[in-house]
DNA sequence: CGTTAGACTCGGGCAA
DNA sequence: TCTGCCCGAGTCTAAA
């Protein structure tokens, strides 16, 4: 599922597809797709016509890039979105779960398709703004403008702009469970629920913790693993764990067979053997091992 | 304001 | 073999 590595991963492809292109046409296959467009597919399909790209940007899950007519093109996965370069002719027709298409020129690639099986993806045009903090708005660019559609979300763990001493502060402030403050974009943005319980684990703190009931180091030793987890699995071109995240070539990432709780539940840790137990968290599932990972007290 | 539950979507997996 | 229910992902919206 894409997460920030998954996101990254399909953020260097599309730059090399879409940065200093000009959008020819576009079709919009499924309006759920647009949906957090104003006026819906038309307005979308009008307003793009003509338009130059720029580089394309990414903060947390969110991806855009930034247009000619002063606005940003608000690219998101969702859970199964997928961009791929298949030379598609106007007219032709949508492949199984395309959602959308772009016609290109400038470019290596005259058309560039959005599918997505489950359309929890979206596209929309969103204005922009500098940023507050003055610091680029994301990875790809040295820009500050942000677009409206993703100033909510947090800088994230691998953006240097980001001030880990504050995170730290504002997770900690919270009553919530770990595991929840984490996915929780608007605090640290970038976690999806693979990558939260990796870091919880690496980390030994149980997910259902209070986050205001962990010390500073503890929080620390999170967001670190956290860090580490997300460029070890970007390297290795992110986590594919059916054919719902694949990069612009289609290719799967290989970080699956990495993992060291999610997806494991009822096998043995890999740290010390224990089995791997799983709770339902926010609706979620956490995996866990619950002899390095203690519910009431970090003993490791 | 922070927080939580519900809604959305659909194919794979499993139960009946 | 066929039917049908449940699950799970990320994010927005509504609500207490």
């Amino acid at each position: 599922m894409p997460e920030l590595p998954e996101a990254e991963t399909v953020r260097r492809g599309l730059a090399e597809i879409l940065a200093g292109t000009k959008i020819e046409g576009l079709e919009v296959f499924h309006p759920r797709t647009a949906r957090y467009q104003n006026g819906g597919s038309a307005q979308l399909t009008q307003q793009l016509s003509g338009a130059h790209l720029d580089a394309v940007v990414r903060r947390g899950k969110f991806m855009w890039t930034l247009t000619s007519n002063g606005q940003a093109l608000m690219m998101h996965l969702g859970m199964s979105g997928q961009f791929r370069p298949l030379a598609k002719q106007a007219g032709e027709a949508p492949v199984r779960h395309e959602r959308a298409r772009l016609y290109l020129s400038g470019g290596p690639a005259q058309s560039l398709s959005f599918i997505d099986q489950r359309t929890f993806g979206a596209l929309y045009l969103s204005p922009t703004a500098n940023t507050e903090d003055g610091a680029p708005a994301g990875c790809g660019s040295d820009s500050l403008l942000l677009p409206a559609g993703a100033s909510h979300i947090a800088r994230d763990l691998l953006d240097p702009h980001l001030d880990l001493v504050k995170v730290n502060q504002r997770i900690r402030k919270s009553k919530s469970p770990i595991k929840n403050v984490l996915l929780n974009q608007s605090i640290i943005s970038g976690f999806g629920n693979i990558y939260a319980d990796e870091a919880l684990f690496v980390a030994g703190v149980h997910g259902a913790r209070s986050a205001s009931t962990l010390t500073r180091q503890q929080v620390a030793q999170i967001l670190q693993a956290g860090i580490e987890i997300m460029e070890r699995s970007l390297s290795r071109g992110g986590t594919s764990f059916d054919q719902l995240y694949v990069d612009v070539n289609g290719s799967a990432g290989t970080f699956a067979d990495e993992l060291l709780v999610y997806g494991r539940a009822g096998q043995a840790c890999r740290e010390c053997g224990h089995e791997l137990s799983s709770i339902s968290l926010n609706k979620r599932s956490h995996v866990y091992c619950a002899n390095c990972q203690r519910p009431s007290r970090n003993l490791k």
